[in-house]
Order: C-alpha cells, then sequence, then structure tokens
DNA sequence: ACACGAGATTGTTACGTTTTAATCGAGATC
DNA sequence: GATCTCGATTAAAACGTAACAATCTCGTGT
C-alpha cells in the first residue's frame, strides 16, 4: 500500500512522462512561467528560473515536441531528402547537414529516394506531415515543380547538388559542367583519342551537365563533340559499372578513355576491366567524380573530381535554416562551388 | 476584388494548410467521420468515403503529424542512431532501416553519434522530445543503463549490432567473437606467425569481442593468446588506419600479419603500408572486418569478415515494429546472426 | 404498425504546449 | 497617501486530431 500519496508503478513498468504542469505544480509556479523557462529565460527572474529547471531535473521532463509543433505552428526538424545514402557523396552531404542541425537544436528526418521518383514523392509527403520546418533536397529528375507545393504551405526548400531554376529560392551546387570539362580535358592531355561517358539515368541533372562539360571540352580541343560515346547506366552503382564495363567490352572496339559519372560507377568498371584483364591506365584512362575517400584506395587509385561534400550539406543548412529563423530579412542565395582536378594513378 | 468569398492570397504566397475541418465541411461530413476516413476506412460506407477522400484531393489536405501524435499518444516515427554515419556498415543497416520503415508508414529520425557518448545522449534526448515510437540504437559504448530511461517512458529500444544483455529486450546482433576467429584462423592457415590485432576505441564491444575471438583462435591453434600485439586507434577510419600503419612501421619488427577491427582501418593500413613499400599479402597478411562494398575494389582486394547488414537493420525494425504494434503478444527476441569468411587477395 | 438492432455518423472532450492579455506587487513620483 | 510604472507572473484560449459515447437512419422480423 502507497504511503506518500505517489502511485506507485510496478518496476519495469511505464510511468507516463511529466507534463509542463506537473513541473508547474512543483516547482509552486504556473504552466505559462515553465514555457518561459524553456523559451525565453530571460524572461523570468533568477530565483525562479532555478525553482523551475531543479523541478525539471527532477521529474526527468523532456518537452512534448509535437505539442510544441502544434500550438507554436511549427517544428524543429528538417527533412533530408537524397538520391542514393548508399553512396559516400551523400553520406558527406548528411554529416555536414547533420552536424549543422544537432548544433542549432534541429532533428533531421532522412528519406532516402533512390532515385525513384514515388519513393521521393512519399518522403515528402512525410516530411509534410511532420511539419518540417524545412527541406534540403537533392531531387532525382528536373521536375522541381513538387517543391513549388511545399512552399505554399510554408515549408522552406532548398536544393542541394542542385542549381537553382529561379531567384526565389536558395540552392547550393557545385559546377558540373566545369568539372565534367575538366574530366575530358586532362583525358585529352594525356591522349586520348576514343573517350566513352559511362553515365546514370538520363533524367538526372548531374549526369547532363558532367556530359555538357565533356562534349565543350571535345569541342574546345578541336574534336567533334559527338564523337564522345556513352554507356548509360539505370543505376549509379559500383555493381551498376561493373555492368558497363561489360557492355564496352562486348564492343568491337574499346575506347581508350574513360570518364565515369560517378566514383562508384567507375570503382564498378575498374572492377570490371581488370577481370578481363584490362590494364588501367596503359590500355585504358579512367577518370571519376566526386572523389570519395575510397577512390584514393582502390586497385588503381581512381583519378577523380572533387566536390566540397561536407561543406555542401553545412551550407545548404546554413541557407535553410536562415530562411527559417529570419523570413523577413533572409535574401535567397544560389551558391555554386567549383569542383578541383585530382590526378592519381588511373588515367595517364 | 475577389467576388466568390474566398480569401485570395497573393500569389506565391503561403495559404493555411487546410485542416480535417475543413475537409469535412468540403464534403458535408463531420471531422469524425474525416478522421475514420484516414484511419479506420473499414468503418464508413463506401459513397462518403469517396466523398471524403476527393475532398482531401481537392484541399491538398495533408494530415498533421504532431496534433495526431499529440492526441494519440504515439507518434509513426523511429530513431536510429549509429556510431558512423560515414561507414558503409552503417549506411547498409541504415538502408535496412529506412527501406522496412518506409513501407510500414513511419519516417525514421538519423542521429549519427560519431562514438561520442555526449552526442548519443543528444541524439536520444532529441528522440524523446519528437515522442517517437521506438529507437534502434548501435551504442557506443556498454553502458546502456540510460535506455532504460527511454523504457520507461513507453519508448522500445531494439539493439542493433550489440547483444542484449538482459531478456526482456530485442536485440539483433551478429556474432563478433565467432568472426574474430574466424579471421585469425585464416591468418593462422596462412602460415601467420606474429600477428596484430588494429582496433578502434577500447570501450567498444564490437572490438572486444573481435580480440577475444582472436584470442580464442590462437588459444585452440595452441599459441599463446597473450602473443597478440595491439593497436589501438581513437576512431575505425581510413584515416586513423593510415595512422595505425605508421605506428607500425615505426616498430622495429613489423607483424606478418594483421587483423583489422573493421574494413575502414583496413583500407587505411593498407594505403600506408603500401606508401612505405610494403607488400600486401607477400610481406603481411591483411584481413578486415564487414566486407563493405569496396573491400573487394581495393589496390590489393581485401579478404574480409561479411555480416549480412542490410539484414540486420531490416530485422531491426521488424522487431521494433512488431514490439510497437503488438505489446502484449510481443515476444522479446535476442537475433544473432552468424558472419562468412571472405578470402581475396589481401591474405596468404 | 411496431420495436429492434446493426451500421453509419456525429458531438464532445482531451492531448501538452505557446501565447496574449490581464493581473499582481513593489517601488518611484507627485 | 494616492497614482503611476514596470517587471514578473498567471489565467485562459487556442492549435488539429483521435476516440468514445451518443445519436441517427434504415431495413428486418414480429
Amino acid at each position: 500500500m502507497s504511503t506518500d500519496g505517489w502511485d506507485e508503478a510496478p518496476a519495469g513498468s511505464t510511468r507516463p512522462s511529466p507534463s509542463i504542469k506537473d513541473v508547474a505544480a512543483l516547482a509552486g509556479v504556473s504552466p505559462g512561467t515553465v514555457s518561459n523557462v524553456l523559451n525565453r529565460p530571460e524572461k523570468v527572474a533568477g530565483a525562479t528560473r532555478d525553482r523551475v529547471e531543479s523541478a525539471i531535473r527532477e521529474l526527468g521532463f523532456v518537452r512534448h515536441g509535437s505539442a510544441s509543433t502544434l500550438r507554436a505552428g511549427h517544428s524543429r526538424t528538417i527533412g533530408l531528402s537524397v538520391i542514393d545514402i548508399g553512396n559516400p557523396f551523400f553520406t558527406d552531404v548528411a554529416a555536414g547537414v547533420e552536424d549543422l542541425a544537432s548544433e542549432r537544436g534541429y532533428a533531421v528526418i532522412l528519406g532516402n529516394s533512390s532515385g525513384s521518383r514515388v519513393k521521393e514523392e512519399r518522403n515528402l509527403l512525410v516530411f509534410a506531415e511532420q511539419r518540417v520546418r524545412g527541406v534540403l533536397i537533392t531531387p532525382s529528375d528536373q521536375d522541381t515543380l513538387r517543391l513549388d507545393r511545399l512552399r505554399e504551405r510554408g515549408i522552406s526548400v532548398v536544393l542541394v547538388d542542385h542549381p537553382a531554376e529561379r531567384a526565389d529560392q536558395c540552392a547550393v551546387a557545385v559546377n558540373d559542367v566545369t568539372g565534367g570539362a575538366m574530366a575530358v580535358e586532362h583525358l585529352l592531355a594525356g591522349g586520348a583519342d576514343r573517350i566513352a561517358y559511362v553515365t546514370g539515368p538520363a533524367a538526372m541533372r548531374q549526369c547532363q551537365d558532367r556530359r555538357r562539360g565533356a562534349e565543350r571540352a571535345l569541342a574546345a580541343a578541336g574534336r567533334d563533340p559527338g564523337s564522345l560515346r556513352e554507356v548509360a547506366m539505370p543505376a549509379m552503382t559500383a555493381a551498376a559499372g561493373q555492368q558497363a564495363a561489360e557492355k564496352l567490352l562486348a564492343q568491337d572496339v574499346l575506347p581508350d578513355a574513360l570518364f565515369c559519372a560517378n566514383d562508384l560507377l567507375a570503382l564498378g568498371v575498374l572492377r570490371g576491366l581488370m577481370q578481363a584483364g584490362v590494364r588501367v591506365p596503359d590500355d585504358v584512362s579512367l577518370i571519376g567524380y566526386d572523389d570519395i575517400d575510397f577512390a584514393s584506395a582502390s586497385a588503381v587509385s581512381l583519378s577523380s573530381i572533387r566536390q566540397p561534400t561536407y561543406q555542401l550539406g553545412r551550407t545548404a543548412t546554413e541557407l535553410l535554416l536562415d530562411e527559417c529563423d529570419n523570413p523577413d530579412t533572409h535574401a535567397h542565395q544560389q551558391i555554386m562551388f567549383q569542383p578541383d582536378l585530382v590526378v592519381r594513378e588511373s588515367t595517364r
């Protein structure tokens, strides 16, 4: 029998979480004051603040985020939708996002679209349901119309690794045309003659832009841009890269240089070529894109185009949170980083 | 001037999201019915359901997750706390989690503890504030007491890649002792004599267990388990691996076989050794752990211990959701997968 | 013609917080 | 001593949904 008026729950059972009211009762103040301690501590006198804070600790009170969101009209979470969480490029971006978000007290809801429009749509729906404060997204295709639907709901959107289409939105990207040009210039400088471009889904902007850069470099060197052979794969993974290598080997004449739209493809291609006895770079030069960590550790270390990945995620988050917290003074920005060429063993 | 009584918002401005009431008004039913359509469609007559559903579409209504959570007492989100999102092992786990969660209509909040107890604690606080339905966590150390604090709040917890300490909790893990033994048995079979263990923080259970397995294998082969040299690094990344290689090279006598506690360390060690002109596997045998995708693409393809990673995440989520959705019939399970040895070029 | 019951729908209340306006108290000013 | 001011605190009203009991509507059996 309980002697102190508390309902003593059996050990291991769950006691309902204490609410702001319980804290208020224990501290001898009103619920409003507790809310003030939580949200505007400077508005409450030192002594009461201390009393409330120790009550919070004693009860193990944790603010109910949903109630807060409901009343305040906005949450402390942001949504992050990426194309492939298995790609270290996006992992690095996510790390940048997560670090800054968590510094600012925001939670990150992760969505992986796997390049599928349907899954992306589903993720955005979840974000909308959660009433996230804002969304960071690397769209899986060019159709960014649905993002305006989010904006109409008052959810800020920042494009990641995708340039803005209009001036009224924030975007953070890396110049893929320049990057593609850098890659092919480098191949040409190594004496490449027949260059092929191993790429992913045609709908992906990154693939298109890198291709345009490649063609531009060809033209600048006095070659026919139309001479760029293309091997397009449905995914941009190492497995797809290996299949691409098989495709290439099945053709009558092998290119003497390959530009891969990302490092995963390049690593897969490399594996496929080596298994077939093709020497890299002696028989074929190979360059990737992203400069993921593993590019330097591969069988033949991979030349690549480096992007400021972590920075990309961090900067995008910075813009998003600024847009959320200072909606009136916020100026939309389109930030374009420049990529770097990293030369290793896989290119002549 | 508006002629239809609607307040016509200026183009591009944000209209407040329609609520369940607006839908009800348009469909000519009560809010309760709309709620029923949303949550128990079988309870409402076909004709009304259709009317409500088309009203939902017309208004672009999206359920307010926070209000729903507040009222229902539980949310449709789960928290996932991992040690290193930069490690493909955890990325694969996360992919498994995300896939199943999203199939079941759950959102995943991602937290990266970076092996830091403080960050882990912060993530758990965020999870608690969001009133997540459950938590999947790979704890960064052995002290799982704080997880009981979550359980007291009614938040289910499933341990991932960590065996259960008690029978009243779910856990999904892979037998690391067996894995460690497999690795060292393989090294011994290749004629290894002086074996070193390159590992991460001592507090990590994975590192301890793999070490125990290694020692067991030594003992079983009639060797002195104490002869296992150890190089412990503060992180389990490729960069740390490279530093480990430098440490090893600085010693007077180089081991003839290395067992690395994960593939990232192994890849770093490999890079470090190769830069110093040490041949793998001729001078030194090298085996990693996890069999991440990149293990097979490295300079010398890496022998490793394979774990059912994606499955690990999926199974853990399965258990968690079962515990959430069927709290009374749910039976706690401790599932232990077995690892596999994958032999490649890096070992004799 | 009537009561009955099953199915469909509704009204109401509560969830935990934030926010606004109102109240209180203690000095300072006339 | 009455009035005013200002800071600190409080009371009360939302926010959008889910759940439950209550009500309504018919068709059915007597």
